[in-house]
DNA sequence: CTGAAAGCGCTTACAG
DNA sequence: CTGAAAGCGCTTACAG
């Protein structure tokens, strides 16, 4: 028990020598004679290589850090079920840390990472601090930013183009004839939920409507759905809301129609993601679609490539995503 | 780049022998003076020891191999995060792998485990086959099932009470006058869809009724959902379903809404799980409660009692939980 | 308590 | 192509 074989006896058993083991399973020359012994002996033995005692030598572990929060938001078992697979597709495997998004955990959650010699980390819906970033960039561990993008830090990310979805959304909001707009932002700490903000601003700028309110949702159900309490009780109400994502968009949902209100009817509302929920009809809500497949796909190559060690300089990817015009907010006029 | 700092450069600037270093970042002893000579110059070097290095010596990676199918079903990121906090506590960490139910899938990804040297598995909703069962006996890595029982597999598992769970939940929609009870089952592969159907009938059976209908779910929101339309179609419909889990009960009342019909009025439904999701006012699902935490609790102690060498026997745990009673089925009569 | 040395299971130049 | 040997970065008996 425990007793795992190793290369020894299988060279034994072979009657090679152990470098010939290693050659034939690391992939490098060996006449297909010495091969077919080796496997034929290694098949008898049950014996596989120790990849950590590979890693140690080779110096890639095969391993790719994983960070990530707010799992109970749909949008993240789902990129994780696609960067899993992907990621297992290459030969990778994947060290998961769930987080609270505070920066003393996360700061010991890296240091874990590098310490098992992670060949790469991929950091979702969290930020690391310069002190952070620069630890990783001395091991020469590449990071990816996956969901939410730190200007200024160096690091590569990987985002849907928010500002632009968050205009989109705003619009389809205008050109359907509400005027009188709330946003319940994401959390003003994240890029992710400014850019959303600013998209929304912008489009009320250009529209020469002033927002209905602004506020800070924090990617929280239980804060969303006391915003929006708040917003629709009192004499004048929004029409519409735009919210942050889809997580807060939900609770935002469930609080309005029990207050008796009825959507779209009173108000319009729209969320940010397409999370799979989005579409049930218990919420049919309308939303701006994150590309999660080709999300992930941009963050893999370029996690892949920093590793391969191709000079990569910082990437700032966003990925577009169209509006998907669902009940819960009524349609654009005329259409 | 890449080029961490080792023990051997620790030593060097500390002025004491490589064992030293090893033995003050081990927990082994060690002279105060040592100690603090070796942490000076540690923190000085930014040196961190190579656990990959350590496991190869001691044989402990201290990593876990978690095995999850199902990650849409919103039960499963909650307690992949609730293990995942707990082991990082203990200074553990999770390999993850994501799998289809697939026997061919699921062999490879232990076969890829057992080559980290994981110090032990949970396999969350699926089978191991007895083969593999034998590999990771034969290589001491204890595997414990998560809600997913394996009976003659001589693998310990950690489920709720599954059967009681399901007669609790088929007793109150019969006290509360319902005759024509179908059930929308788990998936007939797995020992959880099959404990619920039982549960269910030896409810009825006890109450002198018969089922309306008993139909495979799979599991699935697509074959749930195409299961209740055709129980609600035709002239005798069921007034009551006890579905097999809450992630098919709520496509079974999307689907149910769709047509027309109005929940409980027309028809009471009835989950098991007890995610989040369920007690959203959209849902407002009854529901047999899986207690997570409790769930999670019981794995880590049975897998980590097995870890440290202590001759654990297989065991099967299962733990109960309460029917949450909601909107979507009628009370009990007279309550 | 401490250092020198062996060894965990591999990969990889180095000769042949 | 192949074997002997060094070495990855540690831990751990073994003497002192």
């Amino acid at each position: 028990m425990g007793a795992r074989t190793t290369s020894i006896q299988v060279a034994r058993l072979a009657g090679v020598s152990q470098s010939a083991v290693s050659r034939v399973f690391s992939g490098a020359s060996a006449s297909p004679e010495t091969a077919k012994k080796v496997r034929k002996a290694a098949k008898q033995l049950g014996y596989r290589p120790n990849v950590l005692a590979r890693a140690m030598i080779t110096g890639k572990s095969r391993i790719i850090g994983l960070i990530v929060a707010y799992l109970d938001n749909q949008f993240y078992p789902e990129a994780l079920e696609r960067l899993s697979n992907a990621l297992q597709a290459q030969g990778y495997h994947i060290l998961i840390f769930t987080v609270p998004n505070t920066a003393d955990r996360i700061a010991g959650v890296v240091e874990d990472l590098l310490d098992y010699q992670v060949d790469g980390i991929i950091a979702a819906s969290v930020s690391l601090s310069s002190g952070l970033t620069d630890l990783c960039v001395k091991a020469g561990i590449p990071v990816v930013l996956f969901n939410r993008g730190q200007p200024g830090s160096g690091l590569s990310s990987v985002t849907s183009a928010n500002i632009k979805g968050a205009t989109m959304a705003t619009q389809a909001l205008i050109e359907a004839g509400h005027s009188r707009i709330a946003h319940i932002a994401g959390w003003e700490g994240s890029l992710t939920g400014r850019d959303r903000q600013q998209g929304f601003e912008d489009a009320m700028a250009r529209a020469g409507l002033t927002p209905f309110a602004i506020i800070d949702g924090m990617f929280k159900r239980d804060t969303a759905a006391s915003i929006a309490r708040q917003l629709m009780t009192g004499d004048t109400r929004p029409d519409a809301i735009f919210v942050g994502n889809d997580h807060m968009a939900f609770a935002v949902m469930d609080e309005i129609r029990q207050m008796g209100f009825s959507i779209p009817a009173d108000v319009s509302v729209i969320g940010y993601d397409d999370v799979p929920l989005a579409s049930w009809p218990a919420y049919d809500l309308t939303t701006v679609r994150q590309p999660v497949n080709r999300m992930v796909e941009a963050t893999l190559e370029t996690l892949l490539s920093s590793i391969n060690g191709q000079e990569v300089y910082p990437q700032t990817i966003e990925i577009e995503g169209p509006l998907i015009q669902r009940s819960s907010s009524k349609p654009i006029k005329g259409s």
